[in-house]
DNA sequence: CCAATACCATACGGTAGCGTATGTAAGACT
DNA sequence: AGTCTTACATACGCTACCGTATGGTATTGG
């Protein structure tokens, strides 16, 4: 995998994510990308037309990944309502490290919608499709709409807000969030 | 306070959150900074050894008015625990727009830590201070020091990841929060 | 096996920001 | 009134990155 000749489109975009992920949104650069992929940035301005070119296509990537990764949930796990929703807790917990790089992409990418639009735009979608399926999983366990709505909100929202306070090691992601899923589920 | 003629330490910093909630940490550099205040970039040399001077000056004041901002909640109010959470919640929903820019400086200080070593140290040392403070609130209603460390994470963790989920729309942070504290403080 | 094309290197001019050096004007001090 | 200090301006060399142009090499299809 690290030993090909030549590059492709994903292998820049994986770089991409790799450094987004490590660095943040600044470290989307060409030249920099190019010296860890030891090419020159010859190849970049081969594969994109310019860097814009290169963000666009990171994010189609993951919007469209992280969608793709909802409805996989979806078809597959068929149990009950409130089971799907302890697996996604503990699901989630250990997907601390994504696919790519070391930490977690989701978080970056939330800082990088943060100030750029394009990036907005994707990961408003994202959310959008999520807390709608976990709606819906609320829903499944008897609830109304509207309460489902809230209830999804506080879960989705305290994952994300839970996720940024780790660090500070005071905080076992995983039993927080079972707890308030038992809160959640009693009302 | 526009049109005075020299400038101060604290203009600098002033004008180093402004410009931190609009674009980001990318955004704290002198040049920039200068055009902003309509000055050299001498000024800014002047006042500062150099750009890390700068951003660890940016963050001492943040951090102290932080816990500044703790310490005086606690001694302010002195009503009820189970008051003074709502009141807390209260209080943070409509201080969206913080003192000096127009969005929120909090979250751009999350990101900021995201990937600096001195923010991330200033952040987590205000967490702390914010996360005991609320977890006193929860003992404060009879729980013992374990299930209010729990639920003190779970409101200040859902409180940050909600304000990322706000220009979703989906979601009334206050309404949300609201809920939050009351099946918190049931169980 | 040979052309076509895909992939990459190198070199270039341009911009943005850094940090320094040095000059300078306006108050403050005495 | 003259010196000292504060708060800036200006100019300079340096680095990092952008995007382009052009040429080279390796693969692949015919």
């Amino acid at each position: 995998m690290t030993n090909k000749t030549r590059l492709t489109k994903i292998d820049w975009l994986q770089a991409g994510f790799q450094a987004l992920a490590a660095k943040g949104p600044q470290a989307l650069k060409a030249e920099p990308l190019a010296r860890a992929l030891k090419v020159s940035k010859g190849s970049f301005y081969w594969h994109f037309k310019d860097i814009a070119d290169y963000k666009s296509a990171m994010l189609d990537l993951w919007q469209q990944q992280a969608t793709a990764d909802i409805i996989a949930d979806v078809s597959a796990n068929s149990g009950v309502a409130s089971e799907r929703l302890k697996d996604l807790i503990t699901q989630v917990s250990s997907m601390d490290m994504a696919p790519y790089g070391g930490t977690n992409i989701e978080a970056a990418i939330r800082d990088w919608a943060r100030y750029d639009r394009l990036a907005q735009a994707a990961l408003q979608a994202v959310d959008r499709q999520r807390l709608a399926y976990v709606r819906q999983l609320f829903q499944g366990c008897g609830f109304d709409k509207a309460q489902s709505q809230t209830k999804a909100a506080l879960l989705y929202g305290a994952l994300n807000g839970l996720q940024g306070l780790t660090y500070t090691g005071q905080v076992d992601l995983q039993r927080e969030l079972r707890h308030l899923l038992g809160q959640l589920l009693k009302d």
